[in-house]
DNA sequence: TTGTAGGCGTTATCAT
DNA sequence: ATGATAACGCCTACAA
């Protein structure tokens, strides 16, 4: 029988069966000490030429490849960022995320993704954040105080995404949506609409409540009329009921709509002309709000205030990436302006005289 | 003012500055020793109620929470999972991330996402997996025959999405393309249609050349021309210009063009209402695959071949969890059939006499 | 430039 | 049931 202390490991192969060599290994192969081994690796360490040869030859034999997570340990950085998101079908989301990763890819981070797909998980999920050391999160979810309050005591920057709290200053790249909302408004009302309606976000949507609030507070600024307001949840669905209950709602049915996103506009679009054989934008004008794609889709050519995706992303990683290098200073909140894309689905150049 | 200087820890608070507390110091609190904390966190470890509640209290107190990576370099075991994933923008795959994001939190793995956006960096990619020591990877990319036996070659169990490979068995869960495709083209060609044209799916696609190559060889068998094809590459605007060319090509139109994917179609479609004012399905049908959130819209309800993503991506997590469970046996590949959704946009119903 | 040795925070083994 | 003690694979002074 094999005695039972480690058998002392043969000159060549990786020692333990079936696992993968390590940095002794390597050492051994090469005829060098194991930290040689793991300062090649180092960027800008010494090592001769001569030993980084057979340090290379060794590793290469072997298959080697570093153990991030070992190195995690010692060094006390993962390399690894936490990415929180609501809900990938959501369409926007999506872009956002496909965005974020090539950016972090190019600095180097890898992404641990967490979906919430329900607001009540949420605090399961942040749990779950601590355990693998991140170096720092994205979030593009609802987060409660108390949770912010944690990743500071944690020590743990955090960059929200298109979110912000009213409670508390806090690091985020945001876009304007009551700018963006006013301006839509201001626009619509100078070709001559005067009833509004609106099929807002989700309750529990800041950025849903800021486009509902900018957009109202804009119509009455105007002396038009208060806007009918009905409910939706982001989903075309939503677009479609909304459509239904605008159109259902005692009084004259309105002659703009302005939706929280594009998706429920695409249902309201839809729903309006199919539903209810009416000419969009002739007879009623219809616009959303992020830019997604299948807004520019020839069937829509939505009229929508486009989020900078790729510039708020870009941005998001850069703050997180210098946040993690420094001491945490000031909270900085970044802002975006959205973009009007003018579409085919709103009336808004003046009609010629 | 106050002090730069942090304040001098408190006797109580875990020692280093900035740093979160270990183990070490729950124990240090605690009053028992640290591999009484460990077990404390292990299941079913056998530890007095007495001990227990005061490991609890301190842990507590000391914000505890267990560091993933320190337990990971011991037991081998990181409960990370690799996925890799083409391209975001493409809409079916962010159906298939969020499912598959819900089935491993539910298996309390953690995901590790890397997206591939050219087919290029593939490698970087794939070399950046290793080091993190994931316990399996689900693949939804191409992936060429190295790799795949590198994975193999270091013991990573491998499940490829939607994707097998020729050269070699692998795990893989896919939907039968073939099959679904046959069965389109014999479905419209029982309504009539005789004349075909097929918008494919990129050359290194696998799946969208086995779509084009079910449907082509039905439509042979069949007795009907041989069918014009144009290139995609899986997006709104491949399907336009897919359109455009089919129109364009000498000869007479077809009436009926199956793509290589839905948002392919609604490309087509939406060229073939507006640039071209035909009426699909009346003089034009129009089908795709997949069966992506769009697709259901009023102004497309396209006829396509939905793919059960849900079921897929539950398989997929199911397969891998069994497979880093045990020792690697043969692999095994789960095909599952795709659901012919009719739509509106392909004429599938004989005309009543 | 190179090797030795200690430590990162945890789990596992083995006495007690 | 509990506590030493040895890994796990790596990085990093420090000494040579």
């Amino acid at each position: 029988m094999a005695s039972k202390k480690p058998a002392p490991v043969k000159a060549d192969a990786p020692a333990r069966k079936g696992r993968s060599a390590t940095s002794y290994d390597v050492a051994l192969r090469a005829g060098v000490s194991q930290s040689a081994v793991s300062r090649h690796f180092k960027p800008g360490a010494s090592v001769s030429p001569e030993t980084r040869a057979r340090v290379i030859k060794a590793a290469r034999e072997l298959d080697y490849i570093p153990n991030a997570l070992a190195r995690s340990l010692i060094t006390r950085r993962s390399n690894l960022v936490a990415v929180l998101i609501s809900n990938l079908t959501n369409l926007y989301y999506p872009e956002v995320l496909s965005e974020l990763s090539q950016q972090f890819v190019s600095k180097g981070m890898r992404i641990l993704l967490f979906t919430v797909p329900h607001e009540e998980d949420i605090d399961q999920v942040v749990s779950q954040v601590w355990q693998y050391q991140v170096d720092g999160v994205i979030a593009a979810t609802r987060l409660s105080l108390e949770h912010i309050m944690e990743f500071e005591r944690r020590g743990i920057p955090l960059v929200l995404f298109n979110r912000t709290l009213k409670e508390k200053a806090v690091n985020a790249v945001v876009c304007d949506q009551i700018e963006g909302a006013r301006d839509l408004v201001s626009r619509l009302a100078a070709t001559g609409h005067q009833r509004f309606g609106i099929i807002s976000g989700p309750k529990d949507s800041v950025v849903g409540q800021e486009r509902t609030r900018g957009a109202r507070a804009r119509i009455l600024e105007l002396g038009l009329r208060e806007p009918l307001i009905v409910p939706g949840e982001y989903d075309y669905q939503s677009g479609v009921r909304g459509m239904r209950e605008l159109i259902d709602a005692k009084g004259k049915a309105p002659d703009a709509i302005i939706c929280g996103n594009d998706i429920m506009a695409i249902g309201c679009v839809d729903a309006a002309r199919h539903e209810f054989g009416l000419d969009v934008p002739g007879a009623l004008s219809i616009a959303g709000f992020d830019g997604v794609e299948p807004a520019t889709w020839l069937s829509y050519q939505l009229t929508t205030l486009r989020q900078p995706v790729q510039k708020m992303a870009h941005s998001a990683v850069d703050m997180l990436v210098s946040l993690i290098g420094n001491e945490q200073d000031s909270p900085e909140k970044r802002v975006f302006s959205a973009v009007l894309i003018e579409g085919k689905t709103a009336r808004l150049q003046q009609p010629p005289q």
